[in-house]
DNA sequence: ACCTGAACACCGTTCAAGT
DNA sequence: ACCTGAACACCGTTCAAGT
């Protein structure tokens, strides 16, 4: 007779199934019986697969950290760093749900608080750092797009670069594929010790993604009159 | 009794249909039924879905202009350019399909030759460029990143800048939405001619994109001793 | 108001049966 | 070798029926 349902209750279950079994394995049926319900009772609440990932989308988004736009607006860090902060935990949060970046890329804002959140607290920082109010939006979207990619880079697999030589008509490819590799490795192992590697996550997405992050960093300090 | 189905057949089927009807409506069932024969009967020639997916991709990618790196071979251009040239295409071509993205970011190149000559003329161009070869393989993966990312913006709809602005706690962000918004139709009437908008294409994306590979260009170029 | 159970139109994939 | 047709285990969504 008390309702066991609703949109907070759903959503929650949602980020749970999907940070335990993966985000291709979100099915209405799945979430349905791990909520003890019948998959039609989900309608009452929800309206359809769409909101669903709306809503799961907006969950995800609120774990992304942007406390280091807080501390730039107390004045104890640069613009430099707080975009840095933001941007690897942004990566570090949305690679943990690659299946979930078309829809995010592609989704009206409104109606989603935690996201609206992030992008004030990014809008403001972009503000106080300098940088024209008609650059911000263009600044903040650039980011994203390449955090994107990134994201879903992380799940590329490693093999991607271990490919057979022996295949013709890639040469200067191949060559440099090589001396990325080997640079990863020697300064992988300039570590020492033993390699803990508990996710089937890709080595070589790190080094990218760092020259990508600091080529928009500094084009961002560059707008700052 | 002559076999009227091969992997070649089977892939320019998709291209089309999912050129005509949009990624997403590409099924087994449809595809079948677009080749005059049973969904079974593609299971003679491709292993599966993910089969399919990537033998689309490497259509797809053919479809990239890679021309510009032949030219910055001959010396007829400069290598900033060739990116530009490049990676305008490589958006271009890939905003048209939006679904294919998660999976690209996430295949092995081997067996996708189309792929692996794309990957090879930009090599070939930034080593020619002069860019350290260790550094080859990442500068490729993090423009890569930025353009899915931005692919997909392209897909986003206008009305995620237009929402409604009663909505609580996010001046920072409403006020530089409104600067950016103003700012591109202000650019934009200055044309002065007549609308031409076919697609529903977002017209938000172009200046994000246009900033963030100005600023991979420009670090990529600080790469050469 | 909220949930169940049955139904519908779809998926991808397998496999015996034909030729 | 290659294709058909039936079958299977799933999808998302709708809707009458119950309480």
């Amino acid at each position: 007779v008390t309702p066991v349902l609703d949109r907070q209750r759903i959503a929650e279950a949602a980020l749970e199934l999907v940070t335990a079994e993966g985000s291709d394995r979100l099915t209405m049926a799945r979430l349905a019986r791990r909520l003890g319900v019948a998959t039609s009772a989900l309608y009452n609440h929800i309206g359809g697969r769409t909101d669903l990932t709306s809503l799961l989308q907006d969950a995800v988004m609120g774990l992304v950290d942007v406390s280091s736009f807080a501390a730039l607006g107390r004045g104890e860090t640069s613009m430099e760093d707080a975009l840095a902060v933001w941007a690897r935990s942004y990566r570090e949060v949305f690679s943990g749900y690659p299946s979930l970046i078309p829809y995010i890329a592609t989704m009206p804002i409104s109606g989603a608080p935690e996201t609206r959140q992030m992008y004030d607290a990014v809008a403001a920082g972009l503000q106080r750092g300098g940088v024209p109010s008609h650059q911000v939006v263009p600044v903040i979207i650039a980011f994203e797009s390449f955090l994107f990619g990134s994201a879903l880079d992380v799940h590329a697999p490693a093999t991607i670069f271990t490919t057979p030589p022996d295949e013709a008509g890639a040469t200067h490819f191949s060559s440099a594929v090589e001396a990325f590799t080997s640079s990863v490795t020697a300064a992988g192992e300039q570590g020492g010790g033993a390699d803990a590697a508990a996710g089937a996550r890709n080595p070589y997405a790190d080094a990218p993604f760092a020259l990508g992050l600091e080529a928009l960093i500094r084009a961002t300090l560059q707008l700052v009159p």
